[in-house]
DNA sequence: ACATGTGAAGTTATTCACAGCC
DNA sequence: GGCTGTGAATAACTTCACATGT
């Protein structure tokens, strides 16, 4: 649990959490490498890998504990005190963020939105209050804020983020479909949906050529 | 242009095209892989890569021609006469997404919305038709609809991605936080917001641990 | 001079394959 | 026998560095 660990092992991580806390809701205690991989769409080797980061070790009969493994998985991921986030942009991505997030997950939370509109300045939205984006210093300081998820328009993205930057955020999360440059010390990630779709557009037109021109494949 | 190309090779095309399609509007002609590397927040010799893989040549005195890099990127990437998605689940999610793309590409283009809400069904949303779910085989295949973008709550979009299968998409794009099983000649791609955001996490306060334990890095 | 295009080298990520254990 | 944990092998991806062209 020392060594550099890598951002996929982390993604993996978060989601073998998310498939163990599935299984534990209906009643499962054990799961072998196979199994989680089947559900995470990977390989088992894969699995016993990423688990290996944790320093959690499974049973060889009975696989690893789920309870258990969540606990490690947290335990490796999740800051020890929670990490508090804000969300800037409120319109229907910025509300389908919120309405997924907000009250899920104690150790890290939206605790504030912001955005210009003066229709949801001060008010509650999916249980978050939004802000006027020129609070944003202010509340982020005083909230302890920490991580800012950035679903304005692509025009204004960077601006936003240098404000998140100046407010004193650790990290970055951006919808918007335009990189950020943050300095080295932040930790900025884009979830790109425009690249998202024209990479499953080609990579389907892809196999279905192949498939055309080859129909038999075996 | 024949052999296999990676799929982030395809991610950062779509990327350099969004990129040039920008620089474009603003009047610029010409751009050496340094600017369009600085944009994209890659290394120059990255995009020199990634472009060989369409086949266009730059010229080292001027660098790429914009337009005719975009119509390179453009003959790589796109289906000739284009695909059509359907998007199923209109929440917020789904409403953002169909905000941003409808009207957009009309060589990759969002004709057809599914929800069972009768209070969406039969009416537009952002310019876009929504029908009941019960519609989908008949819509899709009357349509000629290829891909599919799932933005229907965790537990019903494997259901909803065997629809789709059954349907005869080619590729589908899932938003809800549950890997999907498809067929191997169908292509799938997650984005999970929650992990992106649970990495975001871990790496913002890996750098702050590593800036407070050694806070003169040279 | 300085940029492109690209083999070669380097780096990172994944899978193999088997020792060790129950 | 079938699982985990992991060194070793492989594959994938990125960067280097330089030949080439203008």
């Amino acid at each position: 649990m020392a060594d550099r660990v890598s951002a996929k092992t982390v993604g993996r991580l978060s989601l073998y959490r998310r498939l163990l806390s599935g299984l534990v809701s209906v009643g499962t205690r054990y799961v072998f490498s196979h199994d989680l991989a089947r559900l995470a769409g990977c390989t088992a080797a894969q699995v016993r890998r990423d688990i290996m980061a944790t320093g959690y070790h499974g049973s060889p009969t009975r696989g690893y504990d789920t309870l258990e493994l969540i606990r490690s998985i947290s335990d490796f991921l999740d800051a020890p005190d929670g990490m508090r986030s804000a969300l800037v942009g409120v319109g229907n991505l910025g509300r389908a963020i919120l309405a997924y997030f907000v009250g899920r997950r104690p150790r890290l939370s939206i605790v504030a939105a912001f955005d210009n509109d003066p229709d949801k300045v001060d008010r509650d939205v999916h249980g978050c209050r939004c802000h006027n984006t020129s609070e944003m210093q202010r509340v982020i300081r005083e909230q302890e804020i920490v991580l800012g998820i950035i679903t304005v328009p692509a025009p204004e993205a960077q601006h936003v983020a240098d404000q998140l930057v100046r407010a004193g955020v650790w990290g970055v999360l951006n919808f918007a479909p335009a990189p950020l440059r943050v300095p080295a010390h932040v930790y900025a990630e884009d979830v790109d949906m425009t690249m998202a779709l024209e990479k499953v557009a080609y990579f389907a037109r892809q196999r279905q050529v192949e498939r055309v021109a080859e129909p038999e494949p075996g």
